[in-house]
DNA sequence: GTCTATAGTAAGATAGAC
DNA sequence: GTCTATCTTACTATAGAC
């Protein structure tokens, strides 16, 4: 290649110091709040070269969406037991609006921020989102369905659909209530959440399981 | 009073006319994403007639938030079962994102904007947001609370504070959904949402029901 | 109370030296 | 690749005629 190792990297871990400087900013203000000023001095390099790293600011959200969904993906590649799952993204949820311990869960709380940015439907950044947010779905309704092995096909179908849009309400749901500061005991919720959602399969499941 | 008749009424209707104009503009954009002159554009009112009407920005999402509220306690004051609680809730969330079909609805929408609004604590409207949040949920704690006579009172106090916040995860968690354009029938999931909760219910009151 | 014109400012983006 | 200076636009808010 043309270009010299140390020059590659030193670009590279600029490039990684403007998403993690962009992530932070995100997770308290939003896409409109965050301003590239903002991303510049809290990257510690000068907006310029925001700007040589970067396209512009939409193309940036959208790198960084991309991004902290890989590191959400290789967290939760398989993503174990229905419980687990949804004790793992309700508890980050509240980590997430905190800090930044937990770069892969902040990704969710910037990602709702772009479901409520409705205002232009060519928002690459919105419709990156919304491109993950169908994908995340159909990996854990993928996941769930193959959970239930012993229920007729269609029967296990509907269930894993259905787990999957009430878990990702409940979590969403959570994220919300991080977001807002509400005082609850996330771990606790996580808990509850899961038995709810296992009864509904419990009450479905009635005749199937043992037959 | 030195006020005419005429006059008050034509300020009382171009003044709810702006709030109209905002809350159709602010379930669409967010608080940001809307600008005083798309306000007074879609109010039909120039924008310095926004600007006599009200203080600023800040001070006409204060009202806005205000005003919704009015209209959601007069149309949900004795919140009625928590399965019609959560089916009036969660088939809002659809109708607040589609149109102003439901202007009491389209409240909680824009409030979620606020909940992420996390950059200026100083902000009055998002301020206004969270205290309405905490008021509706020490209504609707309030309200479960009663509906469990036959048990002690620390359990059924625990019961309804969990009800509370499992109820709130799920209707945001839709308004999420319904804001990101999800392809679900929220009827079906209000009830789902519903049997979830009172399942519950059963699990916790076993053996105080009918003591 | 309504409306127009405009001041003031903040933000996205670029040019060009180094 | 880095950095500064600057252009341009868009938005909040106000002044002042009617």
């Amino acid at each position: 290649m043309t270009t010299r190792r140390k020059t590659r990297q030193a670009s590279e871990s600029s490039k990684r110091a403007i998403l993690e400087a962009v992530l932070s900013r995100a997770v308290e203000a939003g896409y409109e709040g965050t301003t590239m000023a903002d991303v510049a001095s809290a990257s510690g390099l000068p907006i310029g070269s925001v700007y040589w790293h970067f396209q512009n600011k939409e193309q940036l959200f959208v790198e960084l969406l991309d991004y902290c969904f890989e590191v959400w993906k290789q967290a939760n590649a398989p993503i174990g037991s229905m419980r687990d799952l949804l004790r793992r993204s309700i508890s980050e949820s509240a980590a997430a609006s905190a800090s930044l311990a937990a770069p892969a869960a902040a990704f969710w709380s910037i990602g709702l921020v772009f479901a409520f940015e409705r205002r232009l439907e060519d928002n690459l950044a919105r419709q990156r989102y919304l491109a993950i947010r169908k994908e995340m779905f159909q990996f854990v309704t993928c996941q769930l369905r193959a959970s239930y092995p012993e229920v007729p096909e269609d029967v296990a179908e509907e269930l894993a659909h259905d787990l999957a849009v009430m878990g990702r309400a409940l979590t969403d749901g959570f994220r919300v209530a991080a977001a807002a500061g509400d005082d609850i005991d996330f771990t606790r919720y996580a808990e509850l959440a899961a038995d709810a959602l296992e009864s509904l399969v419990t009450t479905r499941l009635k005749g199937y399981e043992h037959a």
